[in-house]
Parts: structure tokens; C-alpha cells; sequence
RNA sequence: GGCCCGGUGGCGGAAUUGGCAGACGCGCGGGAUUCAAAAUCCCGUUGGAUUACUCCAGUGUGGGUUCGAGUCCCACCCGGGCCACCA
């Protein structure tokens, strides 16, 4: 046939809405939209502002513009809230749901490095690209507000905040950053003693302190600060990457590179100061509780104690029993020389203090060498001399600490976790001072104690602790119980009068003098007070939370506002010198080598002249190194609210309009009403559970920041978050184990055939790797966007992950033409609906509909929402013609979830002003009340009858209408009835014998 | 190893506070329409028994609480996710 279309462009009538005509439709309006902003919603203090309405701010966590484009997983979450958006316009809210680009990063450079074509212009064409890819898919972004956090304008404040962040510091009695001004009055009076032991070894006053040494007490309390500390470098890529970086063998995860952990001089953020903040705030948000609990883990909080052991004397007497005899013979006295040597653990169960049987010290623990014996004490057993590959024999304790400690550097992550069950250590050949009972204990460095974590140093109780007992097993080290187990436990755990395991529950204390027969909390408590009472230690808290590395040896980042003097003193520019813009350069590139021992050289050294800054005729330096994506995500919410603010990140006003809390409280359950449940902040931020921790903590952590330094008004940037589910798909392997093209896989018979050759079906998240991806281009062009819309949504609910199976999106299709064809004639394209009023049963129904849609379009249930409309329109199918009043309501209902159709209809109905600023229909709730339900009458638990009654029925009359029912009755023959359970409007159920 | 989430027809998924399991859609079967097909419309579709009325079983497995359990409790199995020697 030399034209395929003839044959089916005769018969198929002008106006059938398939995917020709969708086309057509969603074109018209897309441009309609734009030409009249139809989306964009004005500020308070703008010409159009209506400041009788409500606000709501929607928004999903922005994209990274990837060259390869959207495929349809991509927007399911930017239709559900663009869906929840509309539907709040609808219902009268000032809506703010604006979209923008997350588009500094490592794949742009990548790509700049292989083409030499400059980021900017690969990324701006990629935005530009998914924007009309967006556009397509009729998302109502406001047009007014877009952004990327490359535009120059935007990170302008970007470096702005650092700069804040950077002249602020943690004023822990007012328990908030405030600016640096402060700290330096508080130096200058005294209420802050002027530096400690490290930077003012001499104890001088603030005055007598140099400018230099003045500016270094100041730099300890800033909280952007550079620091020397282990970073993972990796020299191929000649780039410092953060944790999230590297896979899970130790290698880069791009370019599958070795990492090695170096100390490097690095900027960070002291995002430690805000810990209990960051946790207590959590509590009142509404978020899904997995991801509090994510939060709540990487902070990490423990509560224990931190104690002092004494480590003995080298050649010290060793024979104490008593911890006092002990310190008597030690001659322990204040200043003593030996008090230098105080061993600082931190444990959360001081309450085992009795049965800490030996210390571990971190390999990089800073006392390790002054610890370390020159022979090996008379006492020391031989299975404490070194357990680790490749220890050297009848070595020396200083030997052997060596070597373990290159043998700890050179371990690997996964080697670390492959043999987590095997302890590998070394004894020190110094022994310590249990502060409360007085025992010498030896002294081990083994790299299961972090030097991160806590003090670097830990308390054994190989009783009640899994991983002390194991060690204590390897090395032969005594295990006495202090915390009684249960019977039951003992029975299974001891065997022939040894421990199998630690007990690390709670019990009775045993052994333990001074709180023998405690219960663990009471014995805590009262252990603490002991050593607080002795001066031995005090109660502490600990977090894993570590502070924040933000430098980074890359081109495609925001450079800091930062220079040095000849003197290495760091100088601060100023917002008149912002924004610091990155310079051209002619090769993006890192210097790449394979040697761990080489150092980052920023691709920015090569803008020479960029480099360097001459100010009043002296010279200085700019700083290298950039930025990390997180910095643009950590707070471009808030330049939504007005991106083209060239004064201020954003005005107050505005600012407090769009995030300022008005009412406070959560209410309980899963459904949320967003006239009454409001906590400030975002309205709804809907993004994938991947950014749990990292980015989410980021970002609470800057807003914290700003709220402090008074430049937003609420505590918390996102009142309510909501992870979407991942959209998986069938991926196929064939025999070599190679993916194949999934949309060329065959079905015949449960098989899968590609190119004639079986291939094994697996499901895994849509991607370009699995060769599974389906492009929502290709879908608009069959089906039109909004089907595309509709079966995204109505895959099912929006939090779980489920499958796509283009062959199901015939359903909704078929749905939007039958209600097409409901209300258009296909052959004119004439409205079918009349003026006549509907019967009750239609009405009733209609009513039912719109309070079954409210209700889930606000609980985010849109699944459940279109399976309404879908009832609703079979039912209409059967009818004539439809009313208008039923029409414009059924019309309206769908337009949020497909509104391109839903213009287009509304148009054909008479309406010349879009239905997007319309009311969502209301249900008249007289309508919603039944004259009679069916209810089921059980007997013992099962239906054996059904009676119709009013909803309002009291239990004796549905006893007296199920004892009528005749099925009932008979069921009921030869059996007495026991009980009788009736609940009005739900179901009777008869206990019988 | 620890913690979290989930397991419902051939498939995706519905089921207020415990109250008629399987809404809605896909697929499949049957019918109407058509010269035929596509499209459309109607009927059926958890399994088993039954001509039928109807009965029995049934929400991963095993126990429990209850008049009543997909829903609550205990133990276990399977799948997915997060963390992983954090003292």
C-alpha cells in the first residue's frame, strides 16, 4: 500500500479522540497556558495578588538535566504534584508549584572533558530539552519562577549564604549561630576564654594576642572552616569524592577507580553544632516515618559516659588491686606527670564499668606512641603479641605497633566488613587503671575502634559486648559477667561454665560494688553520679554525625568567595564582590595520576589570571576548590519565591507569606487536610526516598542556619515530605548474561524470545542500563499526554514501586474516549449534553463521586480517584444524554488529572475562561444519605443473608429484619441463638449453637 | 548481622476505627453489531464442588486474641530498601 493512513483516515470519524486528536487538543492549550501564564501566581506586594486566599507551595525535589532525556519514571512524581497543584487552584489556594534544574555535577564536566565543549552549553541545551519534554507532558510549572543553580544570578547566593554561614558561629548559650561580630565581643570581654591550649598555648589575653593568632581563634569558631582531616582522594580522577561517592568496594563510583583515605586541608561545615536541633525538629514534621528514623540514625545520638583510665607508668609497679591503693603507689596527685596519660573513652553503658576487662585505642589514636613499650611486660600473654596478616615474629611492641598500623591503613573498607567477625590487634605493652575497681588492664590499638567516633578509645567488657567478646576470645582475655542475664539466656549461652557469647541486654548488676543489684538504667544513673563525684569522668552524649566536607577539585561547581593572603590568612570577599564567576579555562580536566600519595590540583589553578586577585596593590589567592552539588539544592526552594531578586535572596515579606507557618499541630492519620494541618515551610516536597539522609539533612541544616542569622522565618524548610515510588520495569538477560532491547522481547507461551533466542525476565527500576526505558515522547504521540498522566497515576499508589506495562494503558485511554464520546459527537464534534436535570440515581451517584475524589485527591489516593470517575463514566455511558449539570461537574473532577481534555471540553460546554481558576465541585451531603443500605447478616461469622434497612436502624430492629429474613431463618434451624451482635449501618451477626 | 517496608486472582491493584475480600483497569472467555475485521456495546471471570439454588476453601506459613482478622499479637518463610565493628 503506498499509504497506510488512507484506509483507516476514511473511517475513523473527524472526532474520535485518539491520540491524533489528543495531540491537537494538548498542543492548543499548552500554548494557551503559556500565552496567558496561566500558572504563574503573582507575590504579595504584585499588581494581581489576592491576599484573601490560603497559600500552598508544592513542589518536587528538581531534576538533574541528563543528557539521555526523561523516560516515563522520571515524572511520576512531577504529574502527582502538577495533579495536586491543579486541584488545590481548584479549590482556592494561591498555589506556588514552580520546577527547576539541579545542574552543576560531575557528568556534565565528564562530558566537557571528552569534547572540550564547555558544561554550560551541554547542560543549557539538556534543560532546555527536558523544559520541552515538561511542557509536553502539560505540567503547570510557573513559568515566571524557573532556575538553575548554574545561573549566575543563583549562585550568587549561593556563595552569599556560605559567605553568612562563614562569618557566623554557634553561640551555645543562646543555642543558635549568630554573626562572628558577636563572638569577637564575647573574646574581647572574656565571656569567651581567648582559644585554648592548642591555639593559645601562653594563656594570653585577647589584646596581647597577635592579629594572626586573634584571626585562628576566630577561624576555630566559624562554622564554614578548612581543616586537615581523612578525605577520600582519588587520583585517577584527581578529585577528593564524598562518602556517597564511593561504592561499596572502596572504589570511585564513577570509573571504577581506586580511593584512598588522605588527610587534605578541606572546607567544612560545623553541621555537628546543630545535632539535637536537627533531631528534635524532626518530631514535629510530617514525613514518612522511615525517613525521620534515617535522619534520626545518621545523627546518631547516644547517651552513655565518658571516663578517664589512667594508664600506668612505664616499668610501674603493677600489683594495686584497689584503685585507690593504686593511686597512692602510683603517687597520683594533680599535675602528676602521669595524669598526661589519662586514657578518655566514651561508652553508653557505664553501668558495666566492673567488667571492662582491657582498652582498645584507635591505630591512629594520638597517644598510641607514647603508650607503646620498647619490651614486652613479664605478664603479657603470648596471643596478645599481634593478630593480624603479616605480623612480623618475635617483633618488638613498637614493631609490631607499626607494622599493624600501616597493615590498619592499607585495609580496605570491604576488607574491613569481609572479616568483621575476625579481631586483628596488637597489645601496647602498657597496662591502664580501671578508675573503679583498681585492675590493671592491658592496653590493645585494633582498627575495630574508630578513631572517629566517641574519644578514638573504648572500655572492653567482653561479657556484654559482641565485638569486645569476640576479641577477648582471640586474645585470651578474661570475660567476667557484671550484668546478670536471664536464666534462660544462661542455659543457652554457658557452656561448661564458659560464655558462648555476650550478653548485651539489660539485668540486675552483678559484681559491681557500688551498684550491685541495680536494675541498667538505675545502675547508670548511678554510676555516673559515682564518677562524676570522684572526678574519674561524667555523663556525655555522642553522635555519629560527623561534620560536613564541602570542597571539591572540580571545574563544574560554584567557586568560593574566598581568598588568602601571602600569609595564608583567609579574607572573606564580600557581597559587593559577589558573584565570584567561575573563569574560562581550556582544559576541565583534573590532573590524573595513579600515585595515592599525590595531591588535588583544581582545575581552576589553571585560570591563572583568575587566580589571582590584586586589591589595594596587594597580592592575593583565590581559593581552588568549589563547591558540592549539594550546595544549589541545600536552599533553591527559596529562591521560588523570587528568583529575580537582585538585592536579597528573598524579600521578607514575600518570604513569610509563601513559608511562614499561620496554624501549627499535625493532625493524626494519613490523611492530610491542608486548611488545617500546617507546620510551615514547604506545603509538600515529593521526591524519591534516596535523598533520605544526605540532601534532606543538607538542607534542614542551612535553613537552621538562615533562620538563626534571621534570614527565613520558619525552624524547618519542608513541614511535609512524600517519597514516590520507583517505576520498575521487566528487563531480559540473555544467555551471556547481556541485557537485550526490552521493547523487542517477544511473548509466546510464558517464554521470552529475543531475535528468535530465550531470554530471563527480571524486574528492576526503568533505566537506560537495563535497556528497559520507555520514553514518554513515544507515549504522547500514541495515547496523548493526558492518558500518559492518567496511567501513571493509576499504575497505583503513589508511594510504592510498580511495574509499567504499556500494554495496560489501553485502560485509561479507553476511558478518556468513552467519556469523550459521552459528551461529543465523533463525526461533528458537536456537544451531546442537554439542559434537562439528571434522575436521581445519576445524581446520587455524581454526589457519591465528588466526595469520594475530594477525599482522595487530598489524601494523594489518586489511584483510588480515577477508578471513581471511571465508575461514574460507565455508568453515564448507558444514558441518552447526559446533563449539563452532571457534565460540567464530572469535567471539572477530571481536569486536575487530565486537563488538557478536560479544557477542551470545558470549552465545548460554553466556558470561555479555562477551567483551571473554577471550583472543584462540592458535595451536597443530602444527597450522600440513603433511604435504605443492604446490609449482610452473619451467622457465626459467615453471610448467610442480606436485609434491607434504613442506615439509622437500631440494633433491635436489624435483629428483628434478619430474624424475618428467610434464608437467615433457615440457616438457623435447630440452633439457639446465643448473642447477638448488631451494629447499625455495618453488619448483624448472630452467635448460634 | 541490625533496622525499616512489603507479600491479596493470570497481572497492576481496591478494601474508615477489626465488620459482605477482590472496587477499578489489563488480560482472558462468551455474546451483539459487521460480508469480514478494527472499533464499540453487553455478559462472565479467586479456586473447588453443583444442572441449579447453593455449599466448601481462600489475603506468604504456623499459632493466638475476638461474636468477627487481609487488618491486631507471637514465631517463621520470602521479596525489596537502608545502615553496617558507632563502643
Amino acid at each position: 500500500m503506498s499509504n497506510p493512513d488512507s484506509a483507516t483516515q476514511d473511517k475513523t470519524p473527524a472526532f474520535r479522540y485518539v491520540g491524533k486528536l489528543a495531540q491537537q487538543i494538548e498542543a492548543k492549550w499548552q500554548d494557551r497556558w503559556d500565552e496567558n501564564q496561566t500558572f504563574h501566581v503573582p507575590n504579595p506586594g504584585d499588581a494581581n495578588f489576592d491576599a484573601s486566599k490560603p497559600k500552598q507551595f508544592i513542589m518536587d525535589m528538581f531534576p538533574y538535566p541528563s543528557g539521555v532525556g526523561l523516560h516515563v519514571g522520571h515524572p511520576l512524581g512531577y504529574i502527582a504534584t502538577d495533579l495536586y497543584a491543579r486541584y488545590l487552584r481548584m479549590k482556592g489556594f494561591n498555589v506556588l508549584h514552580p520546577m527547576g534544574y539541579d545542574a552543576f555535577g560531575l557528568p556534565a564536566e565528564q562530558y566537557a572533558i571528552q569534547t572540550g565543549q564547555h558544561p554550560r552549553i551541554t547542560t543549557e541545551k539538556n534543560i532546555a530539552n527536558m523544559q520541552s519534554q515538561m511542557r509536553r507532558l502539560g505540567l503547570g510549572h510557573d513559568p515566571q519562577r524557573g532556575l538553575a543553580t548554574i545561573d549566575v544570578e543563583f549562585y550568587k547566593w549561593t556563595q552569599w549564604i556560605f559567605l553568612e554561614i562563614y562569618n557566623s558561629w554557634y553561640d551555645d548559650e543562646a543555642d543558635r549561630a549568630r554573626p562572628i561580630a558577636t563572638l569577637i565581643e564575647k573574646l574581647e570581654s572574656g565571656a569567651i576564654p581567648a582559644g585554648d591550649g592548642e591555639t593559645n598555648p601562653e594563656g594570653k589575653t585577647w589584646t596581647q594576642l597577635s592579629q594572626n593568632e586573634q584571626a585562628a581563634i576566630i577561624d576555630s569558631h566559624r562554622l564554614a572552616y578548612l581543616a586537615e582531616i581523612p578525605v577520600n582522594w582519588c587520583p585517577a580522577l584527581g578529585t577528593v569524592l564524598a562518602n556517597e561517592e564511593v561504592n561499596a568496594e572502596g572504589r570511585s563510583e564513577r570509573g571504577d577507580h581506586p580511593v584512598f583515605r588522605r588527610p587534605l586541608k578541606q572546607w567544612m561545615m560545623r553541621i555537628t553544632e546543630y545535632c539535637d536541633r536537627l533531631l528534635d525538629d524532626l518530631e514535629p514534621l510530617d514525613w514518612p516515618e522511615p525517613i525521620k528514623k534515617m535522619q534520626r540514625d545518621w545523627i546518631g545520638k547516644s547517651k552513655g559516659a565518658e571516663v578517664d583510665f589512667l594508664a600506668v607508668e612505664p616499668g610501674g609497679d603493677s600489683s594495686g588491686t584497689s584503685f585507690f591503693e593504686s593511686r597512692k603507689k602510683l603517687g597520683w596527685a594533680e599535675g602528676s606527670p602521669i595524669e598526661e596519660l589519662a586514657i578518655r573513652v566514651f561508652t553508653t553503658r557505664p553501668d558495666t564499668l566492673y567488667g571492662a576487662t582491657y582498652m582498645v585505642l584507635a591505630p591512629e589514636h594520638p597517644l598510641v606512641d607514647q603508650l607503646t613499650q620498647d619490651e614486652w611486660p613479664e605478664t603479657t600473654v603470648e596471643a596478645w603479641k599481634g593478630q593480624f596478616p603479616g605480623s612480623p615474629e618475635g617483633a618488638s611492641p613498637k614493631e609490631m605497633v607499626q607494622s599493624y598500623r600501616a597493615y590498619a591503613e592499607s585495609k580496605s573498607d570491604v576488607d574491613r566488613q569481609k572479616d568483621e567477625k575476625v579481631k586483628t590487634g596488637v597489645f601496647t605493652g602498657s597496662f591502664a587503671i580501671n578508675p573503679v575497681n583498681g585492675h590493671l588492664v592491658p592496653i590493645f590499638i585494633a582498627d575495630y575502634v574508630l578513631m572517629g567516633y566517641g574519644t578514638g578509645a573504648i572500655m572492653a567488657v567482653p561479657a556484654h559486648d559482641e565485638r569486645d567478646f569476640e576479641f577477648a576470645r582471640q586474645f585470651e582475655l578474661p570475660t567476667p559477667i557484671v550484668v546478670e542475664p536471664p536464666k534462660k539466656w544462661k542455659k543457652k549461652n554457658i557452656k561448661d561454665g564458659e560464655l558462648v557469647s555476650a550478653f548485651s541486654g539489660e539485668g540486675k548488676a552483678v559484681n559491681s560494688e557500688v551498684i550491685d543489684g541495680l536494675e541498667t538504667q538505675e545502675a547508670k544513673a548511678k554510676i555516673i553520679g559515682f564518677l562524676e563525684e570522684q572526678g574519674l569522668g561524667k555523663g556525655a552524649i555522642n553522635y555519629r554525625l560527623r561534620d560536613w566536607l564541602f570542597s571539591r577539585q572540580r571545574y563544574w561547581g560554584e567557586p568560593f568567595p574566598i581568598i588568602f593572603d601571602e600569609d595564608g590568612q583567609t579574607i572573606a570577599l564580600t557581597i559587593d564582590d559577589l558573584p565570584v564567576e567561575l573563569p574560562e579555562v581550556d582544559n576541565y580536566a583534573p590532573e590524573t595520576n595513579d600515585d595515592p600519595d599525590s595531591k588535588p590540583q583544581p582545575p581552576l589553578g589553571r585560570a591563572k589570571e583568575w587566580a589571582k586577585v590584586t586589591i589595594d596593590g596587594k597580592e592575593y589567592a583565590r581559593e581552588l576548590n568549589t563547591m558540592p552539588n549539594w550546595a544549589g539544592s541545600c536552599w533553591y526552594y527559596l529562591r521560588y519565591l523570587q528568583p529575580q531578586n537582585n538585592n536579597a535572596l528573598v524579600d521578607k515579606e514575600v518570604e513569610s507569606y509563601w513559608m511562614h507557618s499561620a496554624k501549627k499541630g499535625k493532625e493524626k492519620g494519613d490523611t492530610y487536610d491542608p486548611q488545617t494541618s500546617h507546620i510551615g515551610g514547604v506545603d509538600l516536597y515529593v521526591g524519591g526516598a534516596e535523598h533520605a539522609v544526605l540532601h534532606l539533612l543538607y538542607s534542614r541544616f542551612w535553613h537552621k542556619l538562615l533562620f538563626d542569622l534571621g534570614h527565613v522565618s520558619t525552624p524547618e524548610p519542608f513541614g511535609r515530605l512524600f517519597n514516590q515510588g520507583y517505576v520498575q520495569a521487566a528487563s531480559y538477560k540473555n544467555s551471556r548474561n547481556f541485557y537485550v532491547e526490552a521493547s523487542e522481547v517477544e511473548e509466546k507461551d510464558g517464554q521470552f524470545f529475543f531475535e528468535d533466542e530465550e531470554v530471563k525476565r527480571e524486574f528492576g527500576k526503568m533505566g537506560k542500563s537495563l535497556k528497559n526505558a520507555v520514553s514518554p515522547d513515544e507515549m504522547c504521540e500514541t495515547y496523548g499526554a493526558d492518558t500518559l498522566r492518567l496511567y501513571e497515576m493509576y499504575m497505583g499508589p503513589l508511594e510504592a514501586s510498580k511495574p509499567w506495562n504499556t500494554r495496560d494503558i489501553v485502560g485509561v485511554y479507553r476511558f478518556l474516549q468513552r467519556l469523550w464520546r459521552n459528551l461529543v459527537d465523533e463525526d461533528s464534534g458537536e456537544l451531546l449534553v442537554t439542559d434537562n436535570a439528571p434522575d436521581e440515581e445519576t445524581e446520587r451517584l455524581l454526589h457519591k463521586t465528588i466526595a469520594g475524589a475530594t477525599k482522595d485527591m487530598e489524601s494523594l489516593g489518586f489511584n483510588t480517584a480515577i477508578a471513581k470517575l471511571i465508575e461514574f463514566n460507565n455508568h453515564l455511558t448507558s444514558q441518552e444524554k447526559i446533563s449539563r449539570s452532571v457534565a460540567e461537574p464530572l469535567v471539572q473532577m477530571l481536569s486536575p488529572l487530565a486537563p488538557h481534555i478536560a479544557e477542551e471540553l470545558w470549552e465545548k460546554l460554553g466556558h470561555t475562561d479555562g477551567i483551571t481558576y473554577t471550583d472543584y465541585p462540592v458535595a451536597n451531603p443530602d444527597l450522600l444519605v440513603e433511604d435504605s443500605i443492604e446490609l449482610p447478616v452473619m451467622i457465626n461469622g459467615k453471610v448467610r443473608g442480606k436485609i434491607n434497612v434504613s442506615p439509622e436502624a437500631n440494633p433491635k430492629e436489624l435483629e428483628e429484619a434478619a430474624l424475618a429474613n428467610e434464608r437467615v431463618a433457615e440457616s438457623l434451624e435447630g440452633l439457639s441463638i446465643k448473642k447477638v451482635i448488631a451494629i447499625p449501618g455495618k453488619m448483624i451477626n448472630l452467635v448460634a449453637k
